[in-house]
DNA sequence: ATAAAACTTGGAGTTGACTCGAAGTCAATC
DNA sequence: GATTGACTTCGAGTCAACTCCAAGTTTTAT
Protein backbone atom coordinates (compact mmCIF):
# COMPACT_ATOMS: atom_id res chain seq x y z
CA UNK A 1 0.00 0.00 0.00
CA UNK A 2 1.11 3.28 -1.05
CA UNK A 3 2.10 4.98 2.25
CA UNK A 4 1.84 9.09 0.77
CA UNK A 5 -2.16 8.35 -0.19
CA UNK A 6 -3.81 9.48 2.39
CA UNK A 7 -4.64 12.39 5.30
CA UNK A 8 -2.77 13.08 8.40
CA UNK A 9 -5.03 13.34 11.35
CA UNK A 10 -4.06 17.21 11.26
CA UNK A 11 -5.27 17.46 7.50
CA UNK A 12 -8.24 15.15 8.31
CA UNK A 13 -9.08 17.49 11.04
CA UNK A 14 -9.41 20.75 8.90
CA UNK A 15 -10.99 18.70 6.43
CA UNK A 16 -13.78 17.17 8.63
CA UNK A 17 -14.07 20.27 11.06
CA UNK A 18 -13.23 18.34 14.11
CA UNK A 19 -10.42 18.65 16.37
CA UNK A 20 -7.31 15.85 16.06
CA UNK A 21 -8.05 15.03 19.68
CA UNK A 22 -11.86 14.66 18.57
CA UNK A 23 -10.89 12.57 16.22
CA UNK A 24 -9.00 10.22 18.21
CA UNK A 25 -10.97 10.21 20.97
CA UNK A 26 -13.85 9.01 18.40
CA UNK A 27 -11.76 5.95 17.06
CA UNK A 28 -11.38 5.26 20.72
CA UNK A 29 -14.89 5.08 21.65
CA UNK A 30 -15.65 2.74 18.40
CA UNK A 31 -17.14 5.75 16.56
CA UNK A 32 -14.80 5.38 13.92
CA UNK A 33 -12.85 2.65 12.96
CA UNK A 34 -9.22 2.17 13.72
CA UNK A 35 -7.27 4.14 11.25
CA UNK A 36 -4.50 2.65 8.73
CA UNK A 37 -1.00 3.82 10.09
CA UNK A 38 2.46 4.37 8.66
CA UNK A 39 5.04 2.53 9.53
CA UNK A 40 5.77 5.30 12.74
CA UNK A 41 2.15 4.68 13.68
CA UNK A 42 1.14 7.88 12.42
CA UNK A 43 -3.00 7.53 11.18
CA UNK A 44 -3.68 7.87 7.45
CA UNK A 45 -7.00 9.04 6.81
CA UNK A 46 -8.99 8.18 3.41
CA UNK A 47 -11.33 10.11 1.66
CA UNK A 48 -13.89 7.72 2.68
CA UNK A 49 -13.16 8.01 6.67
CA UNK A 50 -13.87 12.29 5.96
CA UNK A 51 -16.58 10.80 4.56
CA UNK A 52 -17.82 8.87 7.73
CA UNK A 53 -16.49 12.20 9.74
CA UNK A 54 -18.69 14.61 8.11
CA UNK A 55 -21.99 12.09 8.22
CA UNK A 56 -20.64 11.85 12.35
CA UNK A 57 -20.92 15.80 12.46
CA UNK A 58 -24.48 15.65 10.11
CA UNK A 59 -26.13 13.31 12.66
CA UNK A 60 -24.49 15.27 15.75
CA UNK A 61 -26.50 17.98 15.04
CA UNK A 62 -29.55 16.25 14.47
CA UNK A 63 -29.56 15.68 18.27
CA UNK A 64 -28.12 12.14 17.76
CA UNK A 65 -25.95 10.97 20.30
CA UNK A 66 -22.27 9.46 19.92
CA UNK A 67 -23.85 6.13 21.13
CA UNK A 68 -26.77 6.43 19.07
CA UNK A 69 -24.73 6.48 15.75
CA UNK A 70 -22.81 4.18 16.01
CA UNK A 71 -25.13 1.03 14.61
CA UNK A 72 -25.75 3.13 11.77
CA UNK A 73 -21.68 3.86 10.87
CA UNK A 74 -20.98 0.11 11.00
CA UNK A 75 -23.04 -0.42 7.64
CA UNK A 76 -21.02 -0.30 4.20
CA UNK A 77 -21.90 0.47 1.06
CA UNK A 78 -22.23 -3.34 0.56
CA UNK A 79 -24.46 -3.99 3.51
CA UNK A 80 -27.78 -4.19 2.54
CA UNK A 81 -29.79 -1.55 5.17
CA UNK A 82 -33.19 -3.92 4.91
CA UNK A 83 -31.07 -6.87 6.46
CA UNK A 84 -31.23 -4.67 9.55
CA UNK A 85 -35.02 -4.27 10.08
CA UNK A 86 -34.28 -2.81 13.51
CA UNK A 87 -32.13 -0.16 11.90
CA UNK A 88 -34.74 0.61 9.49
CA UNK A 89 -37.44 1.66 12.32
CA UNK A 90 -34.57 3.13 14.72
CA UNK A 91 -34.12 5.18 11.24
CA UNK A 92 -37.77 6.06 10.58
CA UNK A 93 -37.66 7.26 14.07
CA UNK A 94 -35.07 9.52 14.10
CA UNK A 95 -36.32 10.73 10.38
CA UNK A 96 -39.81 11.90 12.67
CA UNK A 97 -37.67 13.53 15.27
CA UNK A 98 -36.01 15.35 12.55
CA UNK A 99 -39.02 16.74 11.12
CA UNK A 100 -40.63 17.48 14.42
CA UNK A 101 -37.04 19.47 15.03
CA UNK A 102 -37.52 21.03 11.55
CA UNK A 103 -41.15 22.10 12.58
CA UNK A 104 -40.48 23.63 16.09
CA UNK A 105 -36.83 25.13 14.38
CA UNK A 106 -39.36 26.83 11.74
CA UNK A 107 -41.71 28.12 14.44
CA UNK A 108 -39.33 29.68 16.59
CA UNK A 109 -38.13 31.12 13.22
CA UNK A 110 -41.88 32.58 12.45
CA UNK A 111 -41.65 33.63 16.00
CA UNK A 112 -38.68 35.47 15.70
CA UNK A 113 -39.84 37.25 12.51
CA UNK A 114 -42.67 38.50 14.28
CA UNK A 115 -40.87 40.06 17.16
CA UNK A 116 -38.23 41.24 15.06
CA UNK A 117 -41.05 43.73 13.96
CA UNK A 118 -43.68 43.83 17.41
CA UNK A 119 -40.69 43.70 20.35
CA UNK A 120 -41.05 41.56 22.84
CA UNK A 121 -39.07 37.88 23.30
CA UNK A 122 -42.11 36.16 24.16
CA UNK A 123 -43.98 34.15 21.44
CA UNK A 124 -47.44 32.92 21.44
CA UNK A 125 -46.30 30.16 19.28
CA UNK A 126 -44.10 28.30 20.47
CA UNK A 127 -45.53 24.57 21.78
CA UNK A 128 -48.09 26.79 23.30
CA UNK A 129 -51.65 26.14 23.24
CA UNK A 130 -52.69 29.21 24.54
CA UNK A 131 -51.27 32.88 24.47
CA UNK A 132 -50.20 34.94 27.21
CA UNK A 133 -50.51 38.54 27.92
CA UNK A 134 -47.89 39.42 30.73
CA UNK A 135 -44.85 38.37 32.34
CA UNK A 136 -44.74 39.99 35.12
CA UNK A 137 -40.99 39.45 36.66
CA UNK A 138 -38.58 38.07 34.47
CA UNK A 139 -35.58 39.93 34.04
CA UNK A 140 -36.40 42.33 37.37
CA UNK A 141 -34.22 40.24 39.90
CA UNK A 142 -32.02 38.89 37.04
CA UNK B 1 -52.48 37.87 46.62
CA UNK B 2 -53.98 34.49 46.35
CA UNK B 3 -52.02 32.05 47.40
CA UNK B 4 -54.11 28.74 45.53
CA UNK B 5 -53.27 30.96 42.59
CA UNK B 6 -50.82 29.03 40.99
CA UNK B 7 -48.74 25.98 40.28
CA UNK B 8 -46.74 23.59 42.52
CA UNK B 9 -43.18 22.91 41.53
CA UNK B 10 -44.17 19.30 40.68
CA UNK B 11 -46.98 20.77 38.50
CA UNK B 12 -45.36 22.84 36.78
CA UNK B 13 -42.48 20.27 35.98
CA UNK B 14 -45.44 18.65 34.57
CA UNK B 15 -46.61 21.20 32.08
CA UNK B 16 -43.35 21.94 31.51
CA UNK B 17 -41.59 18.96 30.41
CA UNK B 18 -38.81 20.03 32.71
CA UNK B 19 -37.84 18.25 36.20
CA UNK B 20 -38.30 19.51 39.45
CA UNK B 21 -34.51 20.05 39.77
CA UNK B 22 -34.30 21.53 36.06
CA UNK B 23 -36.85 23.96 37.53
CA UNK B 24 -34.69 24.88 40.62
CA UNK B 25 -31.59 24.92 38.61
CA UNK B 26 -32.94 27.35 36.09
CA UNK B 27 -33.67 29.72 38.85
CA UNK B 28 -30.71 29.31 40.47
CA UNK B 29 -28.32 29.80 37.38
CA UNK B 30 -30.76 32.99 36.73
CA UNK B 31 -32.46 31.71 33.68
CA UNK B 32 -36.05 31.81 35.46
CA UNK B 33 -36.60 34.68 37.84
CA UNK B 34 -37.03 34.03 41.74
CA UNK B 35 -40.19 32.41 41.73
CA UNK B 36 -43.12 33.56 44.33
CA UNK B 37 -43.57 31.93 46.98
CA UNK B 38 -46.43 30.44 49.60
CA UNK B 39 -46.06 31.05 53.42
CA UNK B 40 -43.64 28.09 53.84
CA UNK B 41 -41.60 29.02 51.51
CA UNK B 42 -42.73 26.65 48.41
CA UNK B 43 -42.61 27.86 45.08
CA UNK B 44 -45.79 28.95 43.45
CA UNK B 45 -45.27 29.33 39.20
CA UNK B 46 -48.29 30.93 37.59
CA UNK B 47 -48.94 30.36 33.63
CA UNK B 48 -46.19 33.09 32.43
CA UNK B 49 -43.63 31.32 34.44
CA UNK B 50 -44.93 28.25 32.79
CA UNK B 51 -44.71 30.34 29.28
CA UNK B 52 -41.30 31.26 29.90
CA UNK B 53 -40.29 27.53 30.67
CA UNK B 54 -41.80 26.22 26.96
CA UNK B 55 -39.37 28.96 25.24
CA UNK B 56 -36.44 27.84 27.22
CA UNK B 57 -37.33 24.70 25.77
CA UNK B 58 -37.92 25.54 22.81
CA UNK B 59 -34.30 27.50 22.58
CA UNK B 60 -32.72 24.69 23.67
CA UNK B 61 -33.82 22.77 20.73
CA UNK B 62 -32.69 24.81 18.37
CA UNK B 63 -29.16 24.85 20.49
CA UNK B 64 -28.55 28.05 21.98
CA UNK B 65 -26.49 27.48 25.12
CA UNK B 66 -28.63 28.24 28.62
CA UNK B 67 -25.94 31.37 28.93
CA UNK B 68 -27.14 32.45 25.91
CA UNK B 69 -31.14 32.53 26.09
CA UNK B 70 -30.46 34.85 29.66
CA UNK B 71 -30.57 38.19 27.90
CA UNK B 72 -33.89 37.17 26.09
CA UNK B 73 -35.34 36.02 28.57
CA UNK B 74 -34.58 38.80 30.61
CA UNK B 75 -36.87 41.20 27.87
CA UNK B 76 -40.71 40.92 29.12
CA UNK B 77 -43.78 42.23 27.01
CA UNK B 78 -43.26 46.02 27.33
CA UNK B 79 -39.58 45.73 26.33
CA UNK B 80 -38.76 46.53 22.75
CA UNK B 81 -36.51 44.97 20.97
CA UNK B 82 -35.93 47.94 19.35
CA UNK B 83 -34.52 49.29 22.34
CA UNK B 84 -31.45 46.71 22.11
CA UNK B 85 -29.75 46.48 18.92
CA UNK B 86 -27.11 43.74 20.13
CA UNK B 87 -30.07 41.34 20.94
CA UNK B 88 -31.47 41.81 17.69
CA UNK B 89 -28.32 41.35 15.83
CA UNK B 90 -27.76 38.34 18.36
CA UNK B 91 -31.42 37.07 17.37
CA UNK B 92 -30.93 37.70 13.41
CA UNK B 93 -28.08 35.77 13.35
CA UNK B 94 -29.53 33.08 15.65
CA UNK B 95 -32.57 32.75 13.07
CA UNK B 96 -29.98 32.38 9.98
CA UNK B 97 -28.23 29.79 12.29
CA UNK B 98 -31.50 27.69 12.73
CA UNK B 99 -32.54 28.54 8.76
CA UNK B 100 -28.81 26.32 8.36
CA UNK B 101 -30.05 23.63 10.83
CA UNK B 102 -33.45 23.02 8.79
CA UNK B 103 -31.61 22.74 5.96
CA UNK B 104 -28.75 20.62 7.03
CA UNK B 105 -32.26 18.83 8.52
CA UNK B 106 -33.89 18.91 5.47
CA UNK B 107 -30.67 16.82 3.74
CA UNK B 108 -30.18 14.11 6.76
CA UNK B 109 -33.82 13.46 5.97
CA UNK B 110 -33.58 13.26 1.85
CA UNK B 111 -30.49 10.77 2.56
CA UNK B 112 -32.51 9.12 4.97
CA UNK B 113 -35.24 8.87 2.58
CA UNK B 114 -33.08 7.91 -0.67
CA UNK B 115 -31.10 4.88 1.80
CA UNK B 116 -34.41 3.40 3.18
CA UNK B 117 -34.94 2.21 -0.30
CA UNK B 118 -30.84 1.93 -1.71
CA UNK B 119 -29.55 0.58 1.23
CA UNK B 120 -26.46 1.97 2.77
CA UNK B 121 -26.21 4.49 5.44
CA UNK B 122 -23.19 6.91 3.99
CA UNK B 123 -24.88 9.60 2.30
CA UNK B 124 -23.69 11.32 -1.24
CA UNK B 125 -24.98 14.73 0.08
CA UNK B 126 -24.60 15.24 3.50
CA UNK B 127 -22.13 18.13 3.21
CA UNK B 128 -20.10 16.78 0.88
CA UNK B 129 -19.17 18.08 -2.53
CA UNK B 130 -18.04 14.51 -4.03
CA UNK B 131 -19.96 11.38 -3.71
CA UNK B 132 -17.54 8.06 -2.93
CA UNK B 133 -17.61 4.69 -3.81
CA UNK B 134 -16.27 2.60 -0.93
CA UNK B 135 -15.85 2.93 2.30
CA UNK B 136 -13.75 -0.40 3.15
CA UNK B 137 -13.88 -0.56 6.73
CA UNK B 138 -16.43 1.29 8.78
CA UNK B 139 -17.57 -1.70 11.46
CA UNK B 140 -15.24 -4.19 10.42
CA UNK B 141 -13.12 -3.97 13.80
CA UNK B 142 -15.85 -2.29 15.48
C1' DA C 1 -47.40 12.43 70.30
C1' DT C 2 -45.87 10.24 65.45
C1' DA C 3 -45.93 9.70 60.47
C1' DA C 4 -46.34 11.10 55.80
C1' DA C 5 -46.24 14.27 52.08
C1' DA C 6 -44.47 18.08 49.69
C1' DC C 7 -41.64 20.98 49.51
C1' DT C 8 -36.84 23.68 50.90
C1' DT C 9 -31.45 24.51 50.58
C1' DG C 10 -26.70 23.37 49.92
C1' DG C 11 -23.46 20.68 48.11
C1' DA C 12 -21.79 17.03 45.64
C1' DG C 13 -22.09 13.63 41.93
C1' DT C 14 -23.09 12.13 37.11
C1' DT C 15 -23.14 12.18 32.18
C1' DG C 16 -21.70 13.10 27.54
C1' DA C 17 -18.49 15.16 24.83
C1' DC C 18 -14.66 16.74 24.44
C1' DT C 19 -9.74 18.88 25.72
C1' DC C 20 -5.28 19.05 27.75
C1' DG C 21 -0.78 17.72 29.64
C1' DA C 22 2.92 14.48 30.32
C1' DA C 23 5.87 11.34 28.50
C1' DG C 24 7.07 8.91 24.62
C1' DT C 25 8.64 7.49 19.39
C1' DC C 26 10.28 8.35 14.89
C1' DA C 27 12.17 10.98 11.12
C1' DA C 28 14.50 14.89 9.43
C1' DT C 29 17.89 18.36 10.03
C1' DC C 30 22.03 20.48 11.80
C1' DG D 1 25.35 13.79 19.28
C1' DA D 2 21.14 17.46 19.95
C1' DT D 3 17.06 19.72 18.28
C1' DT D 4 12.71 20.10 16.15
C1' DG D 5 8.35 18.70 14.30
C1' DA D 6 4.60 15.66 13.99
C1' DC D 7 2.71 12.52 15.67
C1' DT D 8 1.57 8.62 19.60
C1' DT D 9 -0.88 6.86 24.16
C1' DC D 10 -2.69 7.35 28.66
C1' DG D 11 -4.94 9.45 32.13
C1' DA D 12 -6.96 13.22 34.01
C1' DG D 13 -9.35 17.58 33.65
C1' DT D 14 -13.00 20.75 31.79
C1' DC D 15 -17.47 22.21 30.62
C1' DA D 16 -22.41 22.36 30.26
C1' DA D 17 -26.37 20.59 31.93
C1' DC D 18 -28.38 18.42 34.78
C1' DT D 19 -29.38 14.85 38.89
C1' DC D 20 -29.11 13.13 43.41
C1' DC D 21 -28.68 13.10 48.43
C1' DA D 22 -28.88 14.70 53.17
C1' DA D 23 -30.93 17.40 56.40
C1' DG D 24 -34.42 20.50 57.24
C1' DT D 25 -39.48 22.91 57.61
C1' DT D 26 -44.33 23.04 57.25
C1' DT D 27 -48.78 21.08 56.87
C1' DT D 28 -51.96 17.49 57.37
C1' DA D 29 -53.70 13.23 59.13
C1' DT D 30 -53.81 9.69 62.62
Amino acid sequence: MRESVGFSIKEAAVQSDLSEDTIRYYEKIGLLPQADRKKNRHRIYHPEDLTVMKLITCLKKTGMSLDEMKPFLGLTYESDLTEHPDLQVKLQQHKENIQHQINSLQMIIDVIDSKMTSGSMLPEACVLAEPTKRVPRVGHSG
